[in-house]
DNA sequence: TTCATCTTAAACAACC
DNA sequence: TGGTTGTTTAAGATGA
């Protein structure tokens, strides 16, 4: 067959810039372990961890500004207690320091307070002030539940023990105390996770020895069966509690916090000026009349409640009447987002300890660090705490001594696969990106996974050839480049280099893909996407299978960001996933993807360290099969930045060089 | 079973 | 001469 004419058509140009080429061949350019490539180090610097929120989950700061706005709610509810002269025998002790408010703010209905207005009215100081004062609101309503708590504690222990005394009911007694005792245990430990989370949960904390509540005398714990019995008790005492004519406000809170009971507390970050859903909740009342989070089986399901209610319109009724706006159904609310955050931090508890079970399973346990844990099998909260950021970085070489490398977890295949035992002997490690992967935002994802862990990348040859090109400015890489990149960025491919690199120049020479480039300074590789896209099936239903994998293993609702994300990786991963720039890469990439700036051939802007704006360059078009004509492959090879093969991506790049 | 794809290995040539 | 780069072929594994 008549193959691509050898490299020595272009010998006069290589001969002639000889000069150039000495400069290429670094002297450290062969080894590439720990080795930097003199040229842009595309992926050295990024950190995967900075796009692991971004998966659909509950991130810090999406938390933070729900407890904002529920700290705005309860000062707006202190507001009109104070412009009303509303007074709270309880709680009105602990209120210091007092906040100054204008009175005609807070006489403004509920409903005429945003939460901008609030934030403009009172300052940071007053909205500290306001978030502390509730806190130890808060502390006292539940210090004053643990004494309880822990007297019936110990009186059922007297009964049990006096009824202990019978013989037959020793043995249900030592487990009923065994239980009572750890259940003691239970509440001291998760009451110090409340308190931790109580000061989490002001944005700003409590200053040192001001607000600092201690509860010597508490069981220090509560849990959700505890606060439940906290609202009954508060229910039965709290008898003669003002009645307020806040109907309206009462609804927002109570709708606002019922939606926290049913779900975790989720914020709409796509609202208009970050507005939740506490200033949404009026929505909640739109919902079918026969629906509300607080009604069911003709019951009314505010806590410690249970009135029966025959319809809707009376359950709005009793809800309007027997739980409007007062310190009971406040304190009922409080006491429900205390459930809420308890149930999350077990939530987060858990899926911590799940991490470290994926971790020590698919880790070698002589692996001296953590790595982030490959693709969004977690919760982003998990996921965050894990983020490598958390461990030291810049390990040594890591240990070569398995046979059989770890496989990362992936979406595409099962959780733990076979290629993850090591006596599986030869497994098939290639995980059909093509189909629901993006590498980029994979690698993006589990950098230090892959840098630090001597896991085989679930990609093909092909695939990381092609993301090790296009992470570079200029979208083209010498062959010593693509090596200091595989070695660079997988801890795996420091090791067998000859079996590695043979592959790689086996790639590249037999995908049509991969377009040799000569420059003036001598072969560089570069993609062209349109041949690449050709390999790549058109749409996602070329395995069942595999989307049926995919969809179990990413779950959370990531399925449909990652298949947009394989969508816009196919053609700009780099545009798709900005952590990927690094910090020379980052800042060139923005700009010199000019497609209209010049017609001339590479990169032609000079943003690139490595190549001149003006060099000859020859391109090397493998032969193709009788299928379509290569002329438009071939063009957008001569220019690499130009490869726009689907027109979704094309306006991206296009805005993203107007703002550039 | 067939086919396509990928991996691995190897041989070979050209070049430095 | 040895190493690198690039091409080509072949065999085997894997999955659809």
């Amino acid at each position: 067959m008549s193959r691509t004419p050898p490299s020595g058509v272009v010998k006069n140009v290589m001969m002639v810039e000889s000069a150039s080429e000495s400069i290429r061949s670094t002297p450290t350019s062969q080894n590439g372990v720990g080795s930097v490539p003199n040229q842009s180090d595309a992926g050295g610097t990024r950190e995967g961890s900075a796009s692991g929120e971004t998966n659909g989950e509950l991130s810090t700061a999406e938390l933070l500004h729900f407890q904002q706005q529920q700290a705005l709610q309860m000062a707006r509810q202190l507001l009109l207690q104070q412009a009303t002269g509303l007074s709270t025998p309880s709680s009105t002790e602990n209120k210091q320091p007092s906040v100054q408010v204008p009175v005609s703010v807070a006489m403004m209905s509920p409903q005429m307070i945003t939460q901008q207005q609030m934030q403009q009215i009172l300052s940071p100081a007053q909205l500290q002030a306001v978030m502390q004062q509730q806190q130890a609101l808060m502390l006292q309503q539940l210090q004053e539940y643990y004494k309880k708590q822990q007297e019936q504690l110990h009186l059922q222990l007297l009964s049990q023990q006096q009824a202990g005394k019978q013989q037959a009911k020793e043995a249900a007694l030592g487990n009923k105390q065994l239980a009572f005792q750890q259940q003691l245990l239970q509440m001291q430990q998760i009451q110090q996770q409340h308190l931790l989370n109580l000061q989490r949960q002001s944005l700003v904390g409590l200053q040192p020895g001001q607000g600092q509540v201690t509860m010597p005398g508490l069981p220090q714990a509560v849990s959700p069966s505890d606060l439940q019995q906290l609202l009954k008790e508060m229910s039965n005492n709290q008898e003669d509690s003002s009645k307020q004519d806040n109907a309206e406000l009462s609804s927002t809170i109570s709708t606002s916090f019922s939606s926290s009971k049913m779900s975790p507390p989720t914020v709409h970050p796509s609202l208009p000026n970050g507005q939740s859903a506490l200033q949404n909740s009026s929505s909640h009342y739109e919902m079918p009349p026969s629906s509300h989070p607080l009604y069911g089986h003709g019951e009314c399901r505010w806590p410690g409640c249970e009135a029966l209610c025959e319809d809707m319109g009376q359950f709005i009724k009793h809800l309007n009447t027997e739980h409007a706006l007062d310190d009971r159904s406040t304190a009922q609310c409080r006491v429900q987002m205390q459930v809420v955050q308890q149930l999350e931090i077990q939530l987060s508890k858990e899926s911590e300890r799940l991490q470290a079970m994926m971790t020590h399973l698919h880790m070698r346990p002589s692996e001296p660090k953590h790595f982030s844990q490959p693709l969004n099998l977690v919760s982003s909260a998990t996921h965050t705490k894990m983020s490598p950021d958390n461990y030291p970085d810049g390990l040594p070489q890591p240990p070569t001594s398995a046979t059989a490398p770890i496989t990362p977890m992936r979406a595409g295949t099962s959780v733990i696969s076979s290629s993850s035992l090591p006596s599986m002997g030869p497994v098939r490690r290639r995980i059909v990106d093509k189909f629901c992967t993006p590498i980029s935002s994979e690698l993006a994802q589990n950098h230090e996974f892959y840098k630090n862990a001597e896991v085989r990348p679930p990609f093909t040859y092909a695939s990381l050839i092609r993301q090790a090109i296009l992470d570079t400015p200029d979208r083209q890489l010498t062959l010593n480049e693509i090596y200091n990149w595989f070695t660079r960025m997988f801890a795996y491919f420091r090791r067998n280099t000859a079996t590695w690199k043979n592959a790689v120049r086996h790639n590249l020479s037999l995908h049509k893909c991969f377009v040799r480039v000569e420059n003036v300074k001598g072969a560089v590789w570069t993609v062209d996407e349109l041949e690449y896209q050709k390999r790549r099936p058109p749409k996602m239903t070329g395995s069942p299978t595999l989307v049926k994998n995919m969809i179990s293993g990413l779950g959370y609702g990531a399925l449909n960001a990652s298949y947009q994300a394989a969508l816009a990786e196919s053609s700009f991963p780099l545009l798709n996933s900005p952590p990927l720039h690094n910090s020379s890469g980052s800042g060139i990439h923005g700009g010199h993807d000019d497609v209209t700036s010049t017609g001339e051939p590479g990169n032609s802007n000079g943003s690139s360290p490595r190549l001149s704006p003006q060099y000859s360059q020859s391109v090397h078009v493998k032969e193709e099969p009788a299928e379509e004509d290569v002329r438009p492959a071939s063009l957008s090879v001569t220019n690499p930045n130009t490869v726009l093969p689907e027109d979704h991506d094309l306006e991206p790049e296009t805005a993203m060089e107007d703002l550039s």
